[in-house]
DNA sequence: AAGACCACCAACCGCTCCTGG
DNA sequence: GCCAGGAGCGGTTGGTGGTCT
């Protein structure tokens, strides 16, 4: 196999090159031998640089393992790869990101998980590395502060995205037995945020069991990222909390403000337990799973709050919500309303995710190609945005995703979030119902959404309608189900209702006695009637709330 | 003032995919 | 079909400087 030169070996991985010109000027420089030359490892020197530009210059780009042996540096090829794509590479945007490109990054990291090249496709003149170490910063600061990554009304999304995958992974293949590490390595797609019509609820986290089985397959999804219904504990005291505006601004939540409020308190653990949706605190998380057996159903946190490097229990590896489509484009994902591309859209739910991984090429493949007709597109758009919308182009603009996305709460939806009283500021329907990106048919041949549910804020207890389409020919098990409106839910549970929300602990048996069992309606109509606390479709702990709709399971 | 903590950045590393012989 | 080299991607690590206690 062609490891890279680069690769080092125990031999020489801590070997100094006294004779190179540059070794040693870095504080971590090493060598690597590569046919008898060091190679110098740690922070290139301007005059590395340079050689590489002008090799570059001369040679164009590639053939980067060529580099050493004509233009002497003694780097290896994939060193100056990175070098020049990361540092050299012209028409390099430097300098922070945008609010514009933070948001589009937040979008597109919930549409592709961490496929950082594609997003820098997207991103004109940012390389993947930025974007990856802005998303690992990012993911750092809200896990510590115990926040989502995702703005709320991704996390239904991402759920649906997810669910649809695994129905399709299981219910397709019948002779497909489930890897554990395999079925747990999830891509979770999210094209259609805000659509909740077909958002299915969530789920505590629920161990995998081994059985093939609808019963079974419903239970695979419900472990998932996507809704784990934990929450993620805050075990630690934060001494400090910085950029508390900037998650204010960015989510629109008053939860630092409160955060900080509560900070002498329980270490803002009062807060933290409040804010039981979308939650990034994978460490958390992993540990309480890792005690799940003995502590089912204590934490409840969900959806795509993971980092594909965070260890599971079972050596369960998870990716955040990635729509692997790399044919895809941003419009697809997102549909400008005002001409709503239904067709791909529905391609994209009515494809299969062992269809969809099957057929689509690999990202490998696609991936410079791909990234590089991205981004002329987004140059494109860049240099004139105004034609760019009155077509019908491929390809999304920041302001687009802004206007017809529910990040759109970049400018305003977050500042009327700031403003509301409401835990969330405001409910997600209040994005679901004003930028709903309508995208599938069928939501459109349905009958009415109950959009008038949807707007404004309203906490009262309003069982609505939303269809869950577990898979085109399971149609007997997909009958609608009914949940209580997700604003309704947040806001009974952010409005301090802490401790009743933790009082659902012990309703994991509960639900996974119902997915399972034959007693399937009883359970939860007497769940509907407060007999006991489910954790309901959004994670919460014990939000009394109506899932007798779980009956249909 | 010192240490701890954190954010940011750059670079490395391991792996996988693609391509050509 | 197999193999090796090239290339790219994603994860991780380490350094540096700023801020806070």
């Amino acid at each position: 196999m062609g490891l890279n030169k680069c690769k080092t070996n125990e031999s020489d991985d801590e070997v100094l090159s006294p004779d190179s010109p540059v070794i040693g000027e870095g504080s971590s420089s090493g060598g690597d031998s590569s046919e008898g030359t060091m190679l110098k490892k740690g922070p290139w020197t301007s005059a590395e640089d340079a050689i590489l530009v002008e090799y570059v210059k001369k040679h164009g780009e590639g053939n980067w393992n060529s580099v050493q042996k004509y233009s002497g540096l003694s780097r290896c090829g994939k060193s100056c790869r990175l070098r020049w794509a990361n540092h050299l590479r012209p028409n390099l945007k430097k300098g922070a990101f945008t609010a514009e490109e933070e948001h589009l990054i937040i979008e597109l990291h919930a549409k592709m998980g961490n496929k950082w090249a594609r997003m820098a496709a997207h991103l004109p003149g940012r390389t993947d590395n930025e974007i990856k170490n802005y998303w690992n910063t990012r993911i750092k600061r809200l896990q510590r502060a115990g926040l989502p990554l995702y703005p709320p009304e991704l996390c239904p999304q991402a759920f649906q995205e997810n669910q649809q995958n695994l129905n399709d992974d299981t219910l397709n293949s019948g002779e497909n037995i489930l890897d554990p590490l395999e079925t747990y390595s999830y891509d979770i797609p999210g094209f259609m945020f805000g659509n909740i019509r077909t958002t299915p609820p969530f789920f505590p986290y629920i161990p995998p069991l081994p059985e093939f089985s609808p019963a079974s397959t419903l239970v695979e999804g419900l472990g998932s990222p996507q809704l784990y219904g934990f929450s993620p504990p805050m075990r630690t005291c934060h001494k400090r909390f910085r950029e508390p505006e900037q998650l204010l601004s960015q989510y629109g939540y008053d939860i630092l403000s409160q955060y900080d409020r509560d900070q002498g308190d329980d270490c803002r653990s009062k807060g933290s337990q409040q804010h039981n949706i979308c939650f990034a605190n994978p460490s958390s998380i992993i540990k309480d799973l890792s005690n799940f057996g003995a502590n089912q159903g204590s934490q409840p946190f969900l959806t795509g709050n993971f980092s594909a490097s965070t260890p599971m229990i079972g050596a369960v590896k998870l990716e955040l919500p990635s729509l692997q489509y790399p044919d895809t484009t941003l419009d697809e994902w997102f549909p400008n309303p005002s001409l709503p591309q239904l067709e791909s859209v529905d391609s994209l739910i009515q494809s299969t995710p062992g269809t969809t991984q099957s057929d689509c090429p690999s990202p490998r493949s696609s991936g410079l190609l791909e990234a590089l007709v991205y981004e002329g597109k987004a140059l494109t758009i860049t240099k004139d945005p105004s034609s760019e919308r009155s077509s019908n182009s491929s390809v999304v603009t920041p302001k687009d995703l802004t206007n017809c996305s529910p990040f759109k709460t970049s400018s305003t939806e977050y500042e009327v979030y700031n403003k509301s009283n409401l835990p969330f500021g405001n409910s997600p329907a209040y994005t679901f119902s004003n930028c709903t990106p309508i995208s599938a048919s069928k939501c459109l041949q349905e009958e009415n959404l109950p959009t008038e549910g949807f707007s404004g804020v309203n906490l009262k207890s309003e069982p609505m309608s939303y269809s869950w389409d577990f898979d085109e020919g399971e149609k007997e098990s997909s009958t609608e189900l009914n949940y209580l409106r997700p604003d309704a839910i947040l806001g009974s549970c952010w409005l301090g209702e802490s401790t009743s929300c933790r009082k659902g602990q012990g309703t994991m048996t509960d639900v996974i006695a119902t997915l399972l069992g034959d007693n399937k309606s009883t359970d939860f109509r007497n769940t509907a009637s407060g007999t006991s606390t489910p954790v309901n479709s959004f994670g919460f702990g014990s939000c009394p709330c109506n899932i007798s709709s779980l009956s249909h399971f």
